[in-house]
DNA sequence: ATAATAAGTTAGATTAATCTAACAAATATA
DNA sequence: TATATTTGTTAGATTAATCTAACTTATTAT
């Protein structure tokens, strides 16, 4: 069993590899908060234990075992988020510091549960899909809002990013997954996008905000 | 900040304040299955921390910032004990292993949360009082059913430990709290005691189960 | 191609939590 | 009371996770 900070270890790499083709330490210890010798000592001693490969001089990579228990821990966290969100009534702005500290509980059961109760779900509160028992994460491809034309009805699916600040934005503008905006108007000179919600109100996004938003067209 | 362990050893001292008047170093050492040293390291270091008294050759005792942790953790272990049961169908067998790790976790909200789902319990499943917010503990005064004479009906309340193997014996005879139990008749030769039970079967139980189980009398 | 910059590594220290071995103090027992 | 036993303490080591300072290797830019 891997100690909770291996565990963030991994999931770092995790994420980073869905983002970047190469982890390098520099990389892993600006995602852990730590300095480089730290990072480059904790590769070294999780290429031990399995979870990675590491070559000196070299970006590290997830070993078959440590993909899996990234996206096994991923699934934990994903699972309590909806749990929190639709059991307890959450914000999805609230969610993601406790499911921080509960992914890391030692009990199959206890997250085999929540999976019942939530009826399987396959996304979180923020639109991210859960990964199964095996690791497998289904393939969700939305487009980004800054992509789309204008005229265009598009549902909002996921977020290319669930920080704080765009949650409590998105609540104060009303806006939710599932919300339908439509696309009135791009303006060129700073690209921000005139949208038309469904209570009739009009908004303004900044290019900005639309490169985290992921939307369907409808 | 505590760290885990911290919070852990305030728990165990905490305990065995209550049952013992004394916490000697060996009595910590053993609760917490660490060595002699171990314990006494952590005693001094405690101290420092402000968690507890610590005097070399004296039992230790806590300080009242001591005390109100061990109480709120306490409170978090049965808040979530209740919740397990309550709200995720978990045995009360199955609840202790779970809340002792979701005990640390560091979030008030989480927990402010679950107590109001549950509508404020008092008493966690098995029948333990849950500390308030401010660490105060509600004094109950049950009976062990092994000072009640024959012929008296009783209610179970309450458990004196709740083990595994004492909760999947109850399981096995459909004894749970709130069970009504008639003493038919107490074995001279072995104490042992005779229960009808509320479905008119009658069992056995030995003198070490009726001292684990507490009650009131109706 | 060489110098400047960035990235990665080594060495050595620190803190928390643990251990064993050896010794000291307190308590119990004969 | 003297001795034996239990309890508690000190000293020194270990492991995990972290740091800074100094150095080396790679990469980038002129």
């Amino acid at each position: 069993m891997p100690t909770q900070t291996k565990e963030n270890y991994v999931k770092a790499i995790y994420f980073l590899s869905q983002e970047n083709i190469d982890v390098s330490i520099t990389e892993l210890s600006k995602k852990m908060n730590v300095s480089k010798p730290t990072a480059n000592n904790m590769a070294k001693k999780m290429q031990e234990n399995g979870w990675l490969f590491y070559e000196k001089y070299k970006p590290v990579k997830l070993t078959i075992k440590g993909k899996r228990l990234g996206a096994l821990i991923v699934r934990k966290h994903r699972l309590t988020e909806m749990f929190l969100s639709q059991v307890m009534s959450f914000g999805w702005e609230e969610v993601h510091d406790i499911a921080e500290e509960i992914e890391h509980i030692n009990s199959n059961l206890f997250f085999d549960r929540m999976d019942e109760i939530l009826g399987f779900p396959t996304l979180d509160p923020h639109g991210s899909p859960i990964p199964d028992k095996n690791g497998k994460v289904l393939k969700v491809n939305y487009l980004n809002l800054s992509t789309i034309k204008p005229g265009q009805k598009v549902r909002l699916c996921g977020l290319e990013n669930s920080s704080k600040d765009l949650l409590l934005f998105l609540n104060k503008k009303k806006i939710k997954l599932g919300s339908v905006l439509s696309i009135l108007h791009i303006e060129k000179f700073d690209n921000s996008f005139e949208i038309l919600l469904e209570n009739n109100s009009t908004i303004l996004l900044t290019f900005d905000v639309c490169l985290s938003l992921l939307v369907k067209e409808i």
